[in-house]
DNA sequence: ACATAGTATTGATTGAGATCAAAAAACGAT
DNA sequence: ATCGTTTTTTGATCTCAATCAATACTATGT
């Protein structure tokens, strides 16, 4: 399996057949919703290790069993598969399970600009809740399970719950504000400055999900990293190797390694 | 009355008292909250020109009768000054009822950034929804009024009317897709493309509250317009100048007018 | 193990926009 | 109307990151 999806002959930009029925593979191609998870038969919300940081935050046990009872627990994508394109539909909010993802949007010459990575605990797809038109397009970068909401139920479910309703509006704020951070960031912010942001962003999602902050292995590419930071891919390896001769951080291909936490945040000027 | 805001002497970022005693200005230093507004006696949403574009689209009559009764309007702001200043804490959401406003954040080394101007019937002041804390300043870019939403308050009247608790979900999904647009312009877009992005952002922005999409006022300087494009004052300067050189827009201090609308629209490449 | 495509590094050169600088225009207060 | 401040324009120069280019590395499938 190579890391282009194996669906990449489609260009998701003309694609006319709904979502749920390109996101199978060649080999499966039934609809995602229809096959219920056979890694997590008996998942839930309520042993999930990662309810302390995912949308049931600040839910009691009552309300979380609620909560369980609309999500949708489906199939593990492989890498480099859809789980929704740029235009689709809008149906569901998802929250990442494990495995990472990216969002992107293709710009009208053809290229693409990445607008977000997701680890496991965080909520993606809120592009298209208020379009009900998905406005970018998620792709796994590894094997990657995640739990699927869908939006009216949640909606539904958040006005009996008034604790749910703030907890969603509470996730939608953070992404606004995490949004307004990267605007500054691409407008002042100089390309070494960008990728120690980027590294410690990283590096504090990782921990939040108990996994080291100071060591950890890239899913992305650079051509990834540098879309979404607005720069070009050689830019971002320059930039690894230069931070690697100041010795701040150590680095072998996808692999991460953060020597000198203080000396990385020095770089964005305290 | 300069541009330079009446209590500019102090450092938005080390102040200490409470937002509502900084609004006033010396003259009139009692709270915001404290006084209806004189200039709009009998103002509600019901008879607001802009309701069909603001929080109540897609609200019946008496669900619009009972938002109207948790608006809280103010008097007018005066030009340059802050309606919320960043890490105050965060009690409301704004609609933009007159005027235009800017957000903004201060970088670690004293620079501002502009992350977003508000014109009527806008949203502003989401940020802050999720940390309770204000991620940014919000300074009147000229004399404006505004309609104050306690979010509490808000947030009880969503769960009783369903209609409410759904438009707010979609403003809030609304303003994520606008970030990620900015996200892309940003990390791909030449500065011809971006001043061009701009104009038309603020074209459509002007046509939806009935004011020509041609012919318009900017409110704010090339300073604004670079902080918020990730440019300098400078480069806008000689964008517009060059943009006018094309014969696409005329442009005469901040009066703008668009005289080739397709060419401009060109320029972001269909 | 090998072939192949995708990915990453490093070097040389170029260019768009930043920075520095100075003058002109617009605005607000008195 | 006039003064002082702020804003805008335009020019000259510089710089960081893009682009072009070539090689090296890594992973996947056969």
């Amino acid at each position: 399996m190579t890391y282009q999806p194996v669906d990449a002959q489609r260009d998701p930009l003309v694609r006319d057949t709904p979502a749920r029925e390109t996101i199978g593979t060649s080999a499966a191609s039934d609809s995602l919703r229809a096959r219920p998870c056979p890694h997590n038969p008996a998942a839930s919300c309520s042993n999930c290790r990662l309810s302390d940081l995912c949308l049931p935050i600040a839910l009691n046990k009552s309300e979380i069993q609620q909560l369980d009872n609309i999500i949708e627990r489906n199939r593990p994508l492989i890498k480099g598969e859809h789980l929704y394109r740029q235009r689709d539909e809008f149906r569901s909010v998802y929250a990442v399970r494990s495995g990472s993802f990216k969002s992107y949007t293709l710009t009208s010459d053809g290229k693409s600009r990445v607008t977000g990575f997701y680890m496991p605990g965080e909520i993606l797809g809120m592009d298209g809740i208020g379009t009900r038109i998905h406005g970018v397009s998620t792709m796994a970068l590894e094997h990657a399970s995640i739990c699927e909401i869908p939006f009216s139920q949640l909606e539904k479910l958040s006005h009996q719950l008034p604790n749910l309703q703030s907890r969603f509006f509470a996730i939608m704020g953070n992404e606004i504000v995490k949004d307004q951070h990267i605007h500054t960031l691409l407008s002042s912010y100089t390309a070494e400055q960008r990728l120690a942001s980027f590294l410690l962003s990283l590096s504090t999602r990782y921990a939040r999900c108990q996994l080291s902050p100071d060591r950890f292995l890239l899913q992305m590419t650079r051509g990834d990293i540098g879309e979404y930071l607005g720069l070009t891919l050689e830019t971002v390896s320059r930039g690894f190797s230069s931070l690697q001769k100041k010795a701040i951080i150590s680095v072998k291909s996808r692999e991460i390694a953060i020597t000198d936490m203080a000396g990385l945040k020095a770089i964005l000027g305290d």
